[in-house]
DNA sequence: CTGAAAGCGCTTACAG
DNA sequence: CTGAAAGCGCTTACAG
């Protein structure tokens, strides 16, 4: 193609890459309005020491051309607006929702735009992932969520912190503590641990001393603290670990259900569970209602993470709610330097409804 | 500053823009490997024509060197990944996640980026938005969920839909029906008058007559649509339409009792209530709980949206069901050019549970 | 398979 | 206030 022919720059490039189609450059628009491309440029960048009548002959020949800045070119040159990376394993429920709401209200404020991606988990694809995010020239990269606890996770996290930091990139950790052994990489988060012990306290205050936890297995960052919040309330008022009230769950409703039902089955002599999330206390509602267990009555029961309408179950759920909207903006303004890197643990809240009371006699 | 000295092209930029810490560029490596920034260039592109010796001399010196592709630069000329934005008024609730896991089910799949924003429903806002994601060629718009009826909306929507396809970007509708007067414009949504009708549909034929109908006020799609496919679903029985059997409400489940307790309490004779959403249909349990009511037996309760929970109500909540993450599928291969570009509209389903029973004699 | 050269589109000291 | 020139970092015909 004859690159100075504007009808050839008019042809759409080929199916990969970018489309190509708004060709009228900074140069078309300054010989149109006959300036130089320097003047033109002064126009769009900032408008400073331009004269006023300069200015407006080139916006209008912008106008008439339909000339749209070129922002990769005027990116490369470090200009425009910084991109921030929200990552996480699934765009899933009101956790991801709320977070996400919280770091794009900072964004948008800023005039920054936000880049969405999902991990489904899968290692090989984050480290993509982070690569095309260090081409693109990322302003910051917050990884979100719960994450595997072992070594290998948090070699591969401290790799991508130093990846991203050789193009001036901070890795931010959202709802997760600090990665161990790299005080360094700055951190988000609730304290999962404390908020699950209150409200194991909150039964044991009850009177209850047979309670039951529920939850996923060992191995990622927030099945383990809640799961430690549970034993400190324990530990605390003496009262014995007992794993045969310790089930073993998913995180979905029909595995919450299951546990739980098995539980009941066992007859453990459990008073009141403790489920290591919302959706897993609503298969603890289902377990119950089909076993013919009353709550609270016979069985108190417990959530973590507040999602919507948990209140308008018969009874409301007792659950904490962790200020996920604030992890997100504070972690959104680390990000950007609006605040100073570090780790930052904010608390949650313990939400009392009816299906907590003390044990039947 | 000496763009030649590498330690002065070390130094970070300022504030603002994006920084610039990896300043060894493709020149550098060139160099440190013994070759011509082509065919630097070549190894890193494609790979294809480079002699394996030559190859594997410039990836040593990259990684030497610590060198990442500027893909800023890269994307200028045309290549590097497709960015697809996704605008939505707030990042809220199930829909939201939903129908964004859909989109970038695919975008991921195929190795591009996804850009989100939430505009808060200020229109100024998304007009800069569109400018921006014009200016940084983005490869596609998303604009997600129930819009403004009126004609300014049709025309700020056309205005969008032709600036993007300036810079060859197609602009597509997400979750409410094609632009009147602009079948060009792609649309993906779900049958959601249809939906609402056959809910309706469902209680007239267990014998209700005297079926309320709780929503936000016209002016947007979607208040439209479901309150049309009620009307439509009276009509099509002969029963009349009573203006004391609607009401308005906002979309909050507080919002919605109260709607919902002021029927109760007009005593218009309501034996159902249609719920807008299924926020409002919570709001109907609460404000039936409050006036003694017994739900299906004193008065049939219907959503729509199928949030999670709402099946573990007492009773569960029957409720149409969209496919969101499958318009966000649609939309995006649209998008992407997979499917061709067109009005897809895709089928709710109606989710039977036991908030609606006949109506008591 | 490889290199010199021109190009993508914008920006920014520097010198008026 | 304005322009010529060099630069940002990468790519791609073209000619070996």
């Amino acid at each position: 193609m004859d690159p100075i022919d504007p009808a050839a720059r008019q042809r759409r490039a080929g199916s990969r890459g970018p489309a190509r189609v708004a060709s009228v450059n900074l140069r078309d628009v300054a010989a149109h309005a006959g300036v130089s491309p320097a003047t033109a440029s002064r126009v769009f960048a900032g408008g400073v020491n331009v004269h006023e009548r300069t200015r407006a002959r080139v916006l209008a020949a912008a106008e008439e051309l339909g000339y749209v800045v070129n922002g990769l070119a005027r990116a490369m040159t470090g200009r425009g607006p910084h991109t921030m990376a929200f990552i996480v394993r699934a765009m899933i429920g009101p956790t991801f929702a709320s977070l996400a709401a919280g770091v794009e209200s900072v964004t948008s404020r800023e005039g920054h735009l936000l880049l969405m991606s999902a991990t489904g988990g899968d290692s090989e694809r984050e480290a993509e992932l982070i690569a095309t995010l260090r081409e693109l020239r990322v302003g910051a990269v917050l990884l979100v969520g719960s994450t595997e606890t072992d070594e290998r996770f948090v070699r591969r996290a401290a790799g991508y912190a130093k990846d991203l930091a050789d193009v001036g990139a901070p890795l931010i950790l959202c709802g997760r503590p600090p990665l161990a052994g790299h005080p360094d990489i700055a951190s988000v988060d609730y304290d999962q641990r404390t908020g699950m012990s209150e409200a194991v306290e909150e039964l044991i205050g009850l009177g209850h001393r047979r309670i039951a936890y529920v939850g996923e297995p060992r191995g990622m960052t927030t099945s383990e603290l809640r799961l430690d919040g549970y034993g400190d309330a324990l530990a605390r008022h003496g009262i014995p670990s007992d794993p045969s009230l310790i089930r073993v769950s998913g995180n979905s409703e029909e595995d919450g259900a299951r546990a739980v039902g098995e539980l009941l089955a066992s007859h453990a002599g459990a008073t009141a569970v403790v489920c290591m999330t919302d959706n897993i206390a609503v298969g603890a509602y289902r377990a119950a209602r089909r076993a013919g267990t009353r709550i609270p009555d016979e069985l108190s029961i417990v959530g973590f993470d507040d999602v919507p309408i948990v209140s308008d179950l018969t009874p409301g759920l007792t659950t904490v709610r962790p200020p996920f909207f604030d992890v997100g903006v504070r972690a959104a303004e680390i990000a950007l330097g609006h605040s100073p890197s570090g780790h930052v643990l904010l608390e949650p809240h313990l939400v009392r409804r009816g299906s907590i009371a003390p044990p039947s006699p």
